[in-house]
DNA sequence: GCCGTCTTAGAAACCGGTGTCAAGTTGAGG
DNA sequence: CCTCAACTTGACACCGGTTTCTAAGACGGC
């Protein structure tokens, strides 16, 4: 046989008495690997190889007769194996400090479905940026599993340091952050003063004029959006957003709430209220309960996000809306085709309920 | 030096012009491998091998020094390659398919705290046991990944099917139900009955007579257990619990709240509820917001799960406490060390607040 | 002193893929 | 007919670990 392609030599291993006198072996049907595709379809192994990896240099009719016998076979690389060659796994994670339950799950559920049908695995991996160890955690989670990728919510996405670490790593990451940090293809921005915006404009059609605002923590860059938008949209409307009228709280009930009793306490009182999120805003509905008031008619609430509690409160909540789940999606898929995806529905919207009505006449 | 181990011939790439082309590679400082260590230490890398894996044979003097280069190098070994070789990744997976984000969260968390410090992740994987191909999914996802192991909350848990696959696919796992389902070493058991009982109990030491009871899916495992202990109480107290007054909702608010207000509108009116979980006592809130009568003075109502809802209602549910997080905890050490772990702190308890109180007399 | 056993250690193959590099074929151009 | 480039392909080393198998000493018993 001059010419015929070599046989990757199959040296045949005489046999192994042990592992194959079991007569349940034959039941042990073990899953096919790339050596067993190569032999099958008669080429070598790194012909398979270059098949499986979308190679542009191999003849079509190899191409399809491999492909042929994968699809037959049901052969599928072995991440495991492919990553350590790669010198990088099929991981990404989700680093997150955000404690929003909502949140994380809407997240999570937009890059799996962005993720569906790939071999990426997603893992989790909540963190929190106070501890001093912090950096050092992350660089030796993000080297150690050599992570193809890594997406950052806020406020993470706002750690410069973290990014560092990152660049160092050679780690690819998507920044989900309000405004850009950083290049197009690494940020997916959320657009937080237009969502500011808009519960302005809506507070300030309504003929609302004293109108106070339930900040998050101010270290947060979001936080700073939502209220630029906010006292943007006032001033066009000739309404005056004094300092004593806005309250910083820290996105939870609690903050929310005793901020809400402060506002309520005030001489005039504010006949609205733009809480900085949800939570806050569930916080402020329990103020105005302590103090007698019924919403709409005493105050109105506008939230920011959009939680299922939002509907669940009484009376349900307008807020607004951030498709949390489809802008993960959309990072996600940026993370894994390292190019910025075109998308026109990131941005936050003005979902109307029964929370905001005219203020009372006084 | 004799028997020199064979220094593994550092090829260098030549510098690749092109992928290289970011300065910064120049630092790129490689991490050590096992061969660097074995170097190091004198030692054959299967030596050093031997004391990662805590291998008894090998003397103790070696195992010193070597465990010494370790620590000095901050060495820790490739999970993937390690993965490899042993034909079993260090993933963990969650495959879940409750729908409640709180939930989902606090079994991340405590999963999480079980295996931080170890080499294994979480990796998150939701499923849809409806679906057609839900175990050929399954089954590929888990042969595939290699899965070290898998933890099932309710309801995958209670999927027969599924688990038979894990069997077959040599897949460790460990599943958290209501009832043993299984082995002791791979349940958790969460003994809903007795949160049930804790329910039923707490309404009937009120005084209240006519007691309903909206459960969840009767196919649930969980929701039969819950509803046995329920009743158990009920009878202990000499109060009936006739079949009419037991409604089953999806635990889902929309269907508390059709159910809350099947339940108004019967004459008599039960004076006390016990909602299969706290999504649906919101559901049944509204509803008796809806009909004018106020919590707890008209109507008392129990949850189940203990969610940060439960203290956004107003008033303040009275629910009973699922320990998830601890649970999921327990669970993840569980399949970690392959052992049941002792554990007595993962009842259901009674958490009183404001939404029970004495029946009105009527 | 010889031999079997126990302890400790290493060489080589292997897990299932990819990178490098060289070689065989083919067709166009001289 | 020869040369050269373009196109395909495969051998081999390698990624970073583990398993298998073999062997060198140490030690005790005969």
């Amino acid at each position: 046989m001059p010419s015929r392609p070599k046989q990757p030599s199959r040296s045949k291993p005489a046999v192994k008495a042990r592992s194959t006198a079991t007569p349940s072996a034959a039941k042990a049907k073990r899953r096919p690997t790339i050596n067993d595709i190569a032999r099958m379809s008669g080429v070598s192994k790194k012909t398979v190889s270059r098949i499986i990896n979308d190679s542009p240099v191999v003849n079509e009719e190899t191409r399809a007769k491999v492909k042929r016998i994968i699809a037959e076979t049901g052969y599928v690389p072995d991440p495991q194996a492919r990553g350590l060659a790669f010198r990088k796994s099929f991981l990404i994670a989700m680093i997150y400090d955000n404690p929003s339950p909502e949140y994380i799950v809407s997240m999570q559920k937009g890059i799996l479905s962005a993720i569906e049908g790939t071999s990426f695995q997603l893992v989790v991996r909540p963190c929190d940026r106070t501890k001093p160890t912090f950096l050092s955690d992350m660089r030796s989670f993000v080297e150690r599993q050599r992570l193809f990728g890594v997406l950052l919510p806020p406020s993470v996405s706002e750690d410069e340091g973290l990014v560092k670490v990152l660049r160092e790593l050679n780690c690819d990451y998507v920044r989900i952050a309000s405004v850009s940090l950083d290049k197009p293809e690494v940020m997916l921005v959320t657009n937080d003063h237009i969502g500011g915006y808009e519960a302005g404009q809506h507070l300030a059609e309504q003929g609302h004029k004293i109108i106070a605002h339930v900040s998050g923590l101010k270290s947060f860059r979001s936080v700073h959006e939502r209220r630029r938008g906010f006292a943007r949209a006032l001033a066009e409307n000739g309404i005056d957003l004094p300092e004593k009228l806005v309250l910083e709280g820290a996105y939870t009930f609690e903050s929310g709430l005793a901020c809400g009793e402060k506002l309520l306490a005030m001489k005039p009182r504010p006949t609205a209220v733009f809480a900085g999120n949800d939570e806050m805003a569930a916080g402020i509905y329990r103020a105005a309960r302590n103090h007698g008031l019924e919403i709409p008619r005493d105050l109105s609430v506008v939230g920011y996000d959009d939680n299922p509690t939002s509907l669940r409160l009484w009376p349900p909540l307008t807020t607004i809306r951030i498709p949390t789940e489809n802008n993960a999606r959309m990072a996600a898929t940026m993370l894994i085709k390292k190019a910025p995806v075109p998308h026109d529905d990131t941005l936050p919207s003005l979902v109307v309920r029964e929370s905001t009505a005219k203020p009372a006449k006084s």
